[in-house]
Order: C-alpha cells, then structure tokens, then sequence
DNA sequence: GATGAATGAGTCTTCATTCAT
DNA sequence: AATGAATGAAGACTCATTCAT
C-alpha cells in the first residue's frame, strides 16, 4: 500500500474529512439526512460550514461519502470472513460472527445502512441504493457458493443456494434487530442461529 | 360495528380522505417523505392544498394515518392468519401464505413500512416507528405463542420461542425482499420456507 | 386584440407581476442585478420573497422579463416613429423626436438597458443581450432603408446606408447621455441633430 | 520621472502586481466584477488569494486599480493625439485615427469600460464612474476647444463647440462598436467618420 | 512576500401552512 | 368544504477575507 507518503498537510486534509464523517455519521443516524442541517454537521464537527464544502461537493456528495466508505468496510470485513478457509461449517460460522460483532459495533451506522437498502432511501439523485445492494448481493452470492459446495459434498440438502444464503441471513439480520429492539431479553449467538438453521427445529 | 349510520356527507367525506390516501401513498411511496411536497399530493389528488388540512393537521398527521391505517389493515389480516384454527403446522403455513401474499399485492406501502421501522422513519417527531414496532411485535408474539404450543406438544425443539418467531419471520422478509429486488430468478413459496426453516437443511 | 377577457383573477395576477416589475426596475437601476437582493424587491414591492417566484421563476428571470418586456415598448414605438409616412427627412425627425422623448421618460430602464447591450452585461445566461443587441439591429436597419430611400432619390449621398443610420444614433445616444450627466448646460434638440448629421457643420 | 532607482525588489513587486491585473482584465472583461471570484483570479495570474491581498486591500480595490490605471493611458494617450500640433482638422483626425486604434487593440477593456461609464457600474461603491466621466470630459472639452478654435477661424458653424465634440465622439463610438458587433460588414476608417460628421451628408 | 485552509455572513430558493373568498 | 394566492421561516451553498505557517 502506498498510503505512506502523505504530506503532513494530505494527512491532516484526510484526518479532517474523517472528523467530518464521525460528526455527520452521529448526526444522520440519529434523525436521518433530511432532518440534519449543514449547519448541525458543521457545529458538531466543529468546522464551519463553508469548510464542509472544501470537502465534499454538497450535503448529498457527504452523505454518499458517509456511506459507501462504511459499506465498503463492512463488505471488506464479510467477503475476508466468508473466506477464512475451513470448511463450509466453519465458513458460515465466521460469518455470522462477523455479521453479529460488525453489526453491534456499529450501531449507528446500520440504522442508517437499513435505511438506504431497505426503505427509506428513495434514491438521493438515484444509485446509492443499487450500489449497496450490489455489495449485498455479492456477499450473498459468495455464502451461496458455500452452500454450492456443501451440496456437492452432500453435506447439504439440494436446496437453491441463493435462497439458503438469503434465509440463512434473514434470520441473522431479523435477530440483530430483535436485539436492537429489545436488548438482551432474548439472547442469542452464532450458534443459535446455526441450530435454528440447520434443521434442528424439529423434535428429533 | 356502527359504520352504518353515516350520512351522505360523512360517507362522502371518507371517500375524499381515502382519495388523498390513496394518491399521499403513490407519491410517498416513489420519493419519500420529504421528497414529496403538500402540492404534489393535492394535485396529485385533484384537491386544492387548503383542501388537504382541512382533513389531516398538517402533513405529518396525513402521513402518520397513511403508514397507521394501512399497518392496521396487515396487523388484523396477519393476526387473523395465524389464529385460523388447525394445528402448529397450518397456523405457521397459513401465517406464511398471507404474508406472502400481503407483501406482494401491497409493494408500494412494503417500501413505506420499512422504512419507518427499520431505517430512515427517524421518528418523524417520534412516535410513529414505537407504535409500528409494537403491533409487530404483538404479531412476533402471537407467532411465538404458535411454537410454545409446539413445544409443549414436544413438537418443536426447546428454543426460546420468540427468537423462533423471529427467525422465521426474518427468512420470510428476505426471501421476498429477494424476490422484489431480483423477480423470479430464485422462486420459492411457504412450503420452502417450512422447509427451509423446519430442518430440511442437512442432508439426512 | 383578446385581452379584454381576463377574469379579474388574471388581470389582479397581471398587475401584480406588474408591480413587481415596477419596484424591480427601480431598484436595479439603482444598484444593478447582484446588488440587489430578492428580499429588497420583495420589501419594495410590498409581496413575501415566496411571492415573487410565483411570478418568476427565479431572480434572473425576473430581470430577463424586466428588460425584455420594456425593451419591446421602446423596439414597437421607434419602429412606429421611423414608420410615421411623409418624406425621408420626417421619418428621420420623428424617429430622433421619439427617440429623445423616450430616452428622457424613462431614464431608469435607459441605464438598465445600456448595462445589457454596452458593457456589463456579461450574459446572464446568455442570450439576453444578443437579444437586445437584434431588436436594436432592426431599428437600425429600418433607419438605413430610410437612408438608401434617400439615396435612391438623390437626397442623400452615397454612403452606407447603415453607417449613415449608425453614426445618427450615435450623435442622438451621445447628446442624450451627455444630458443625463450634466443636466441642461448644453441643450439641443432633434433639429440640433439634424442640423449637426445633414452638414451644417462646415461654415459654407 | 523618478522611476529609475527602483530596488530588484521593487520592480519585482510591480510586475507581479502587473501581472495580477492582466489576468484580472482578462477574467473580468470576459464575465464581469460580479461573476468572477477572487480565486479566481489568483488560479489564472498563478498566485495564491492571500497574495493578491498582498496587493489590493480587497476585490474592489482590485478593480479600481485596473480600471483607472488604463483608463489613465487612454486618456493621456487621447489628450495628447488632440494636441498633436498642426490646425483644427488634423487634431480631429489624429484624434479619431487614435481614438479606432486604441479601441481596436483593447477591445476586452473596453467592454469593461463602457460598463463602467454607460450602464452597470452601478457605483461600485461610488466614485469610480464619476472619477472615469470626469476624464472623458476632459477629452470632451479638450475636443471643444479645438472647435471653438475652428469656430473663431470661421471654419465650423457657430453651434455649441461641446456639442459637436460629443457628437463626433458618439459617432466614433457607435461606428466602432458597430465593428464590435458585426465585424467588417461595414468599414470605415477616420476619413469617413469626418465625411459624415462635416456636412457631407446631403447631396450638393 | 507567499500560501491556502478556514471562516461565516449573506443569498437564493423552497415549501408547509394560513386565510380571505 | 373547497380554493389557491400569499406568506416567511429555514436551509443549502458561495465567496471575500483572514491568518498561522
């Protein structure tokens, strides 16, 4: 990586856009892009507003910013753990794991992920959504191939993988939100879900 | 119930506020809250904007009935499912079925509903999303009701009841969110769903 | 001419656009196009800022309607005076007494107009003087047909037409500018100018 | 003059300042005072904005600074063409001869000129269209006088000697911004301006 | 003198809401 | 109830100017 030769001043620009990011991130997912002045984002970063424009062309370039960085890193995280070698099992394993420790640790930034891929986000000028979704959809495809390779195996059923990949994190995503809810009233961890999933619902 | 004493103007009036509904629904369902103005809706709707508050307060209110309403509507069909008598198995099938069913004939208030309560609602001046929850929530327990029954009828394995409820739920809204996201290219219906969820995974 | 079937909503509606022209004109002869502000021309012209961009699309708009519309009241009357019959020499004398009269009654939208074609207007968006810049050619040439007129019959030399328009235009702009500056130290009239343009000025 | 015995330094100052007023021309005669910023300028003359501060106190100042400080060479180059010895209608004619001369080769701040004089200055903050007419009457008076001299040699008609120096100079303006205009459809030179000016208009 | 990042007052423009008809 | 012209508060964005380096 060649990110070692900035200028003193790059990586003071690069460290302002991050303080920026921080400000608008706190404030966007606690009462979304329209209910958010250039002004609170200016005041809680503690830059003028005029400054905000040194770094990103307007509101909506700095709320795209705001989210693709974030969903890159989260898609980076998923795409490395789905991958961590092992066998299917284990691979899923990884990944809910990593899908439950990413999620609870960035609460604030999975409101407002939610909110772009499934509801609200009614296209701020078109794309952003279908960009996330493509990110989605990958890592969606990359937990089928698990499943693809678990059924050659015979080690699972010969269900469409896609859909298994699907179900496997609706549930995952359904239970992080239960618990967002509701806290921890109904506890549950990657082996629960993998217990719920993989057919031990029924009464042997 | 006692809607049948209404006169001529009350009947007529009604019909004015679902017409308002009806178009508030189209445009907030395309754009967003915010991205839709009280002028678009009452054009929209062929009524003038003055005519617009003299049935909802403000533009707020207009939305909060639209998403209410309609939530009630999927609240009271979705209870009824569940409740329509036969064993475990045929509650949860029928449960599945309606919910399909729903979530595909209403596709522009779906859009609406998640993003009020999962995502961008941002408590439009608070309140709205709480009062969604709840009535999912009731739906989620009267679900889990359905498989503490199973277990007690050792039907069903000994996991928390709600985290099952939960977790079919989530398989159902992914698999349709695919479906809305992508068509047909990945079909399924309640059957997979069971299947899916009730163990069939492993190969035995 | 249909204008007489205006309901009283549109003829308050053209007045209204009218007063606002009126209190625009006023303040951007003062001060010029960025110098004024659309809260002062809503202040002066007694409507809310809101109102005005029910009338107009925006602030240039409202400048570009400004100008245009008084710039046709003065392109049909000269057209008329240069038109008026009689003999080359009165065409001439009418269109210079038009001309004078015009100038001195409406000295506000007169320095408006000289910013647009002369100088600095830079081009609104492009257009508007380019505009000005052909009604202002089609006097000009109108008056050379005047001239070649009086060629053909001996009247005149044989000069270019349309130079012979040109430099007539601009001894009447030059006196009347002068005027506009300093007042009535040096008065003159159109048979001043004729007296100057038709040769007078070499003692015979 | 004492220009000689300026330091490296000094020269070196000026020629920056030079330089930061010819990409000002530049910049400004193309789009206007209001439409270009200070960054403008300070990317094309290649200095930084605090910079140009360095020079002018502010944007105004800036402007000012061009617009005299050319307007000065004009003038003095005017004034001493009117001067340049010999009788009556060879000061008009070097006068014209200079006059479509250095319009021609400054045509960008021309433009700037004229809308400073005639049109949109609009005062920036005062005083400079006054400051810039009083040259031009100077020049105009200066004009007078040698027709006042032509006058008492009973050379010209006794009309008002002030008069027929703006008249003259309005046809020379209008000619050249005729060429402006239009390019070379209609050439003229300073002997037809005086063809036209001295009575040579009516057939004999 | 030179730099350019940061500032924030000032502008245009939008849109929910009101009210006289 | 219905209308829609009028309102003005609020927000995105610009740009002249400053100042620490």
């Amino acid at each position: 990586m060649e990110e070692k030769k900035l200028s003193r001043k790059e990586r003071e620009f690069l460290r302002h856009r991050q303080e920026i990011l921080e400000s608008a991130l706190e404030l966007f997912s606690e009462k979304g892009f329209h209910n958010i002045t250039m002004h609170q984002i200016a005041g809680e970063s503690e830059f003028a507003v005029g400054t905000l424009y040194k770094f990103f062309a307007n509101k909506e370039d700095l709320y795209k910013a705001l989210i693709l960085e974030k969903s890159d890193e989260f898609h980076s995280t998923l795409m490395k753990a789905i991958d961590s070698g092992g066998d299917e099992m284990e691979c899923i394993r990884g990944f809910l794991d990593t899908h439950i420790t990413l999620f609870m640790e960035n609460l604030k930034f999975v409101r407002l992920y939610f909110a772009e891929t499934r509801g609200a986000s009614f296209n701020i000028r078109a794309g952003l959504d279908e960009e996330l979704r493509d990110r989605y959809d990958q890592i969606l495809e990359k937990l089928a191939d698990i499943f693809k390779r678990g059924i050659r195996k015979k080690l699972f059923k010969k269900l469409d993988p896609l859909l298994m990949a699907t179900a496997l994190d609706g549930i995952t995503r359904a239970l992080l939100f239960q618990r967002l809810d509701h806290g921890d009233e109904h506890p549950f961890d990657a082996d629960m879900i993998i217990k719920i999933f993989f057919g031990q619902v029924f009464e042997e």
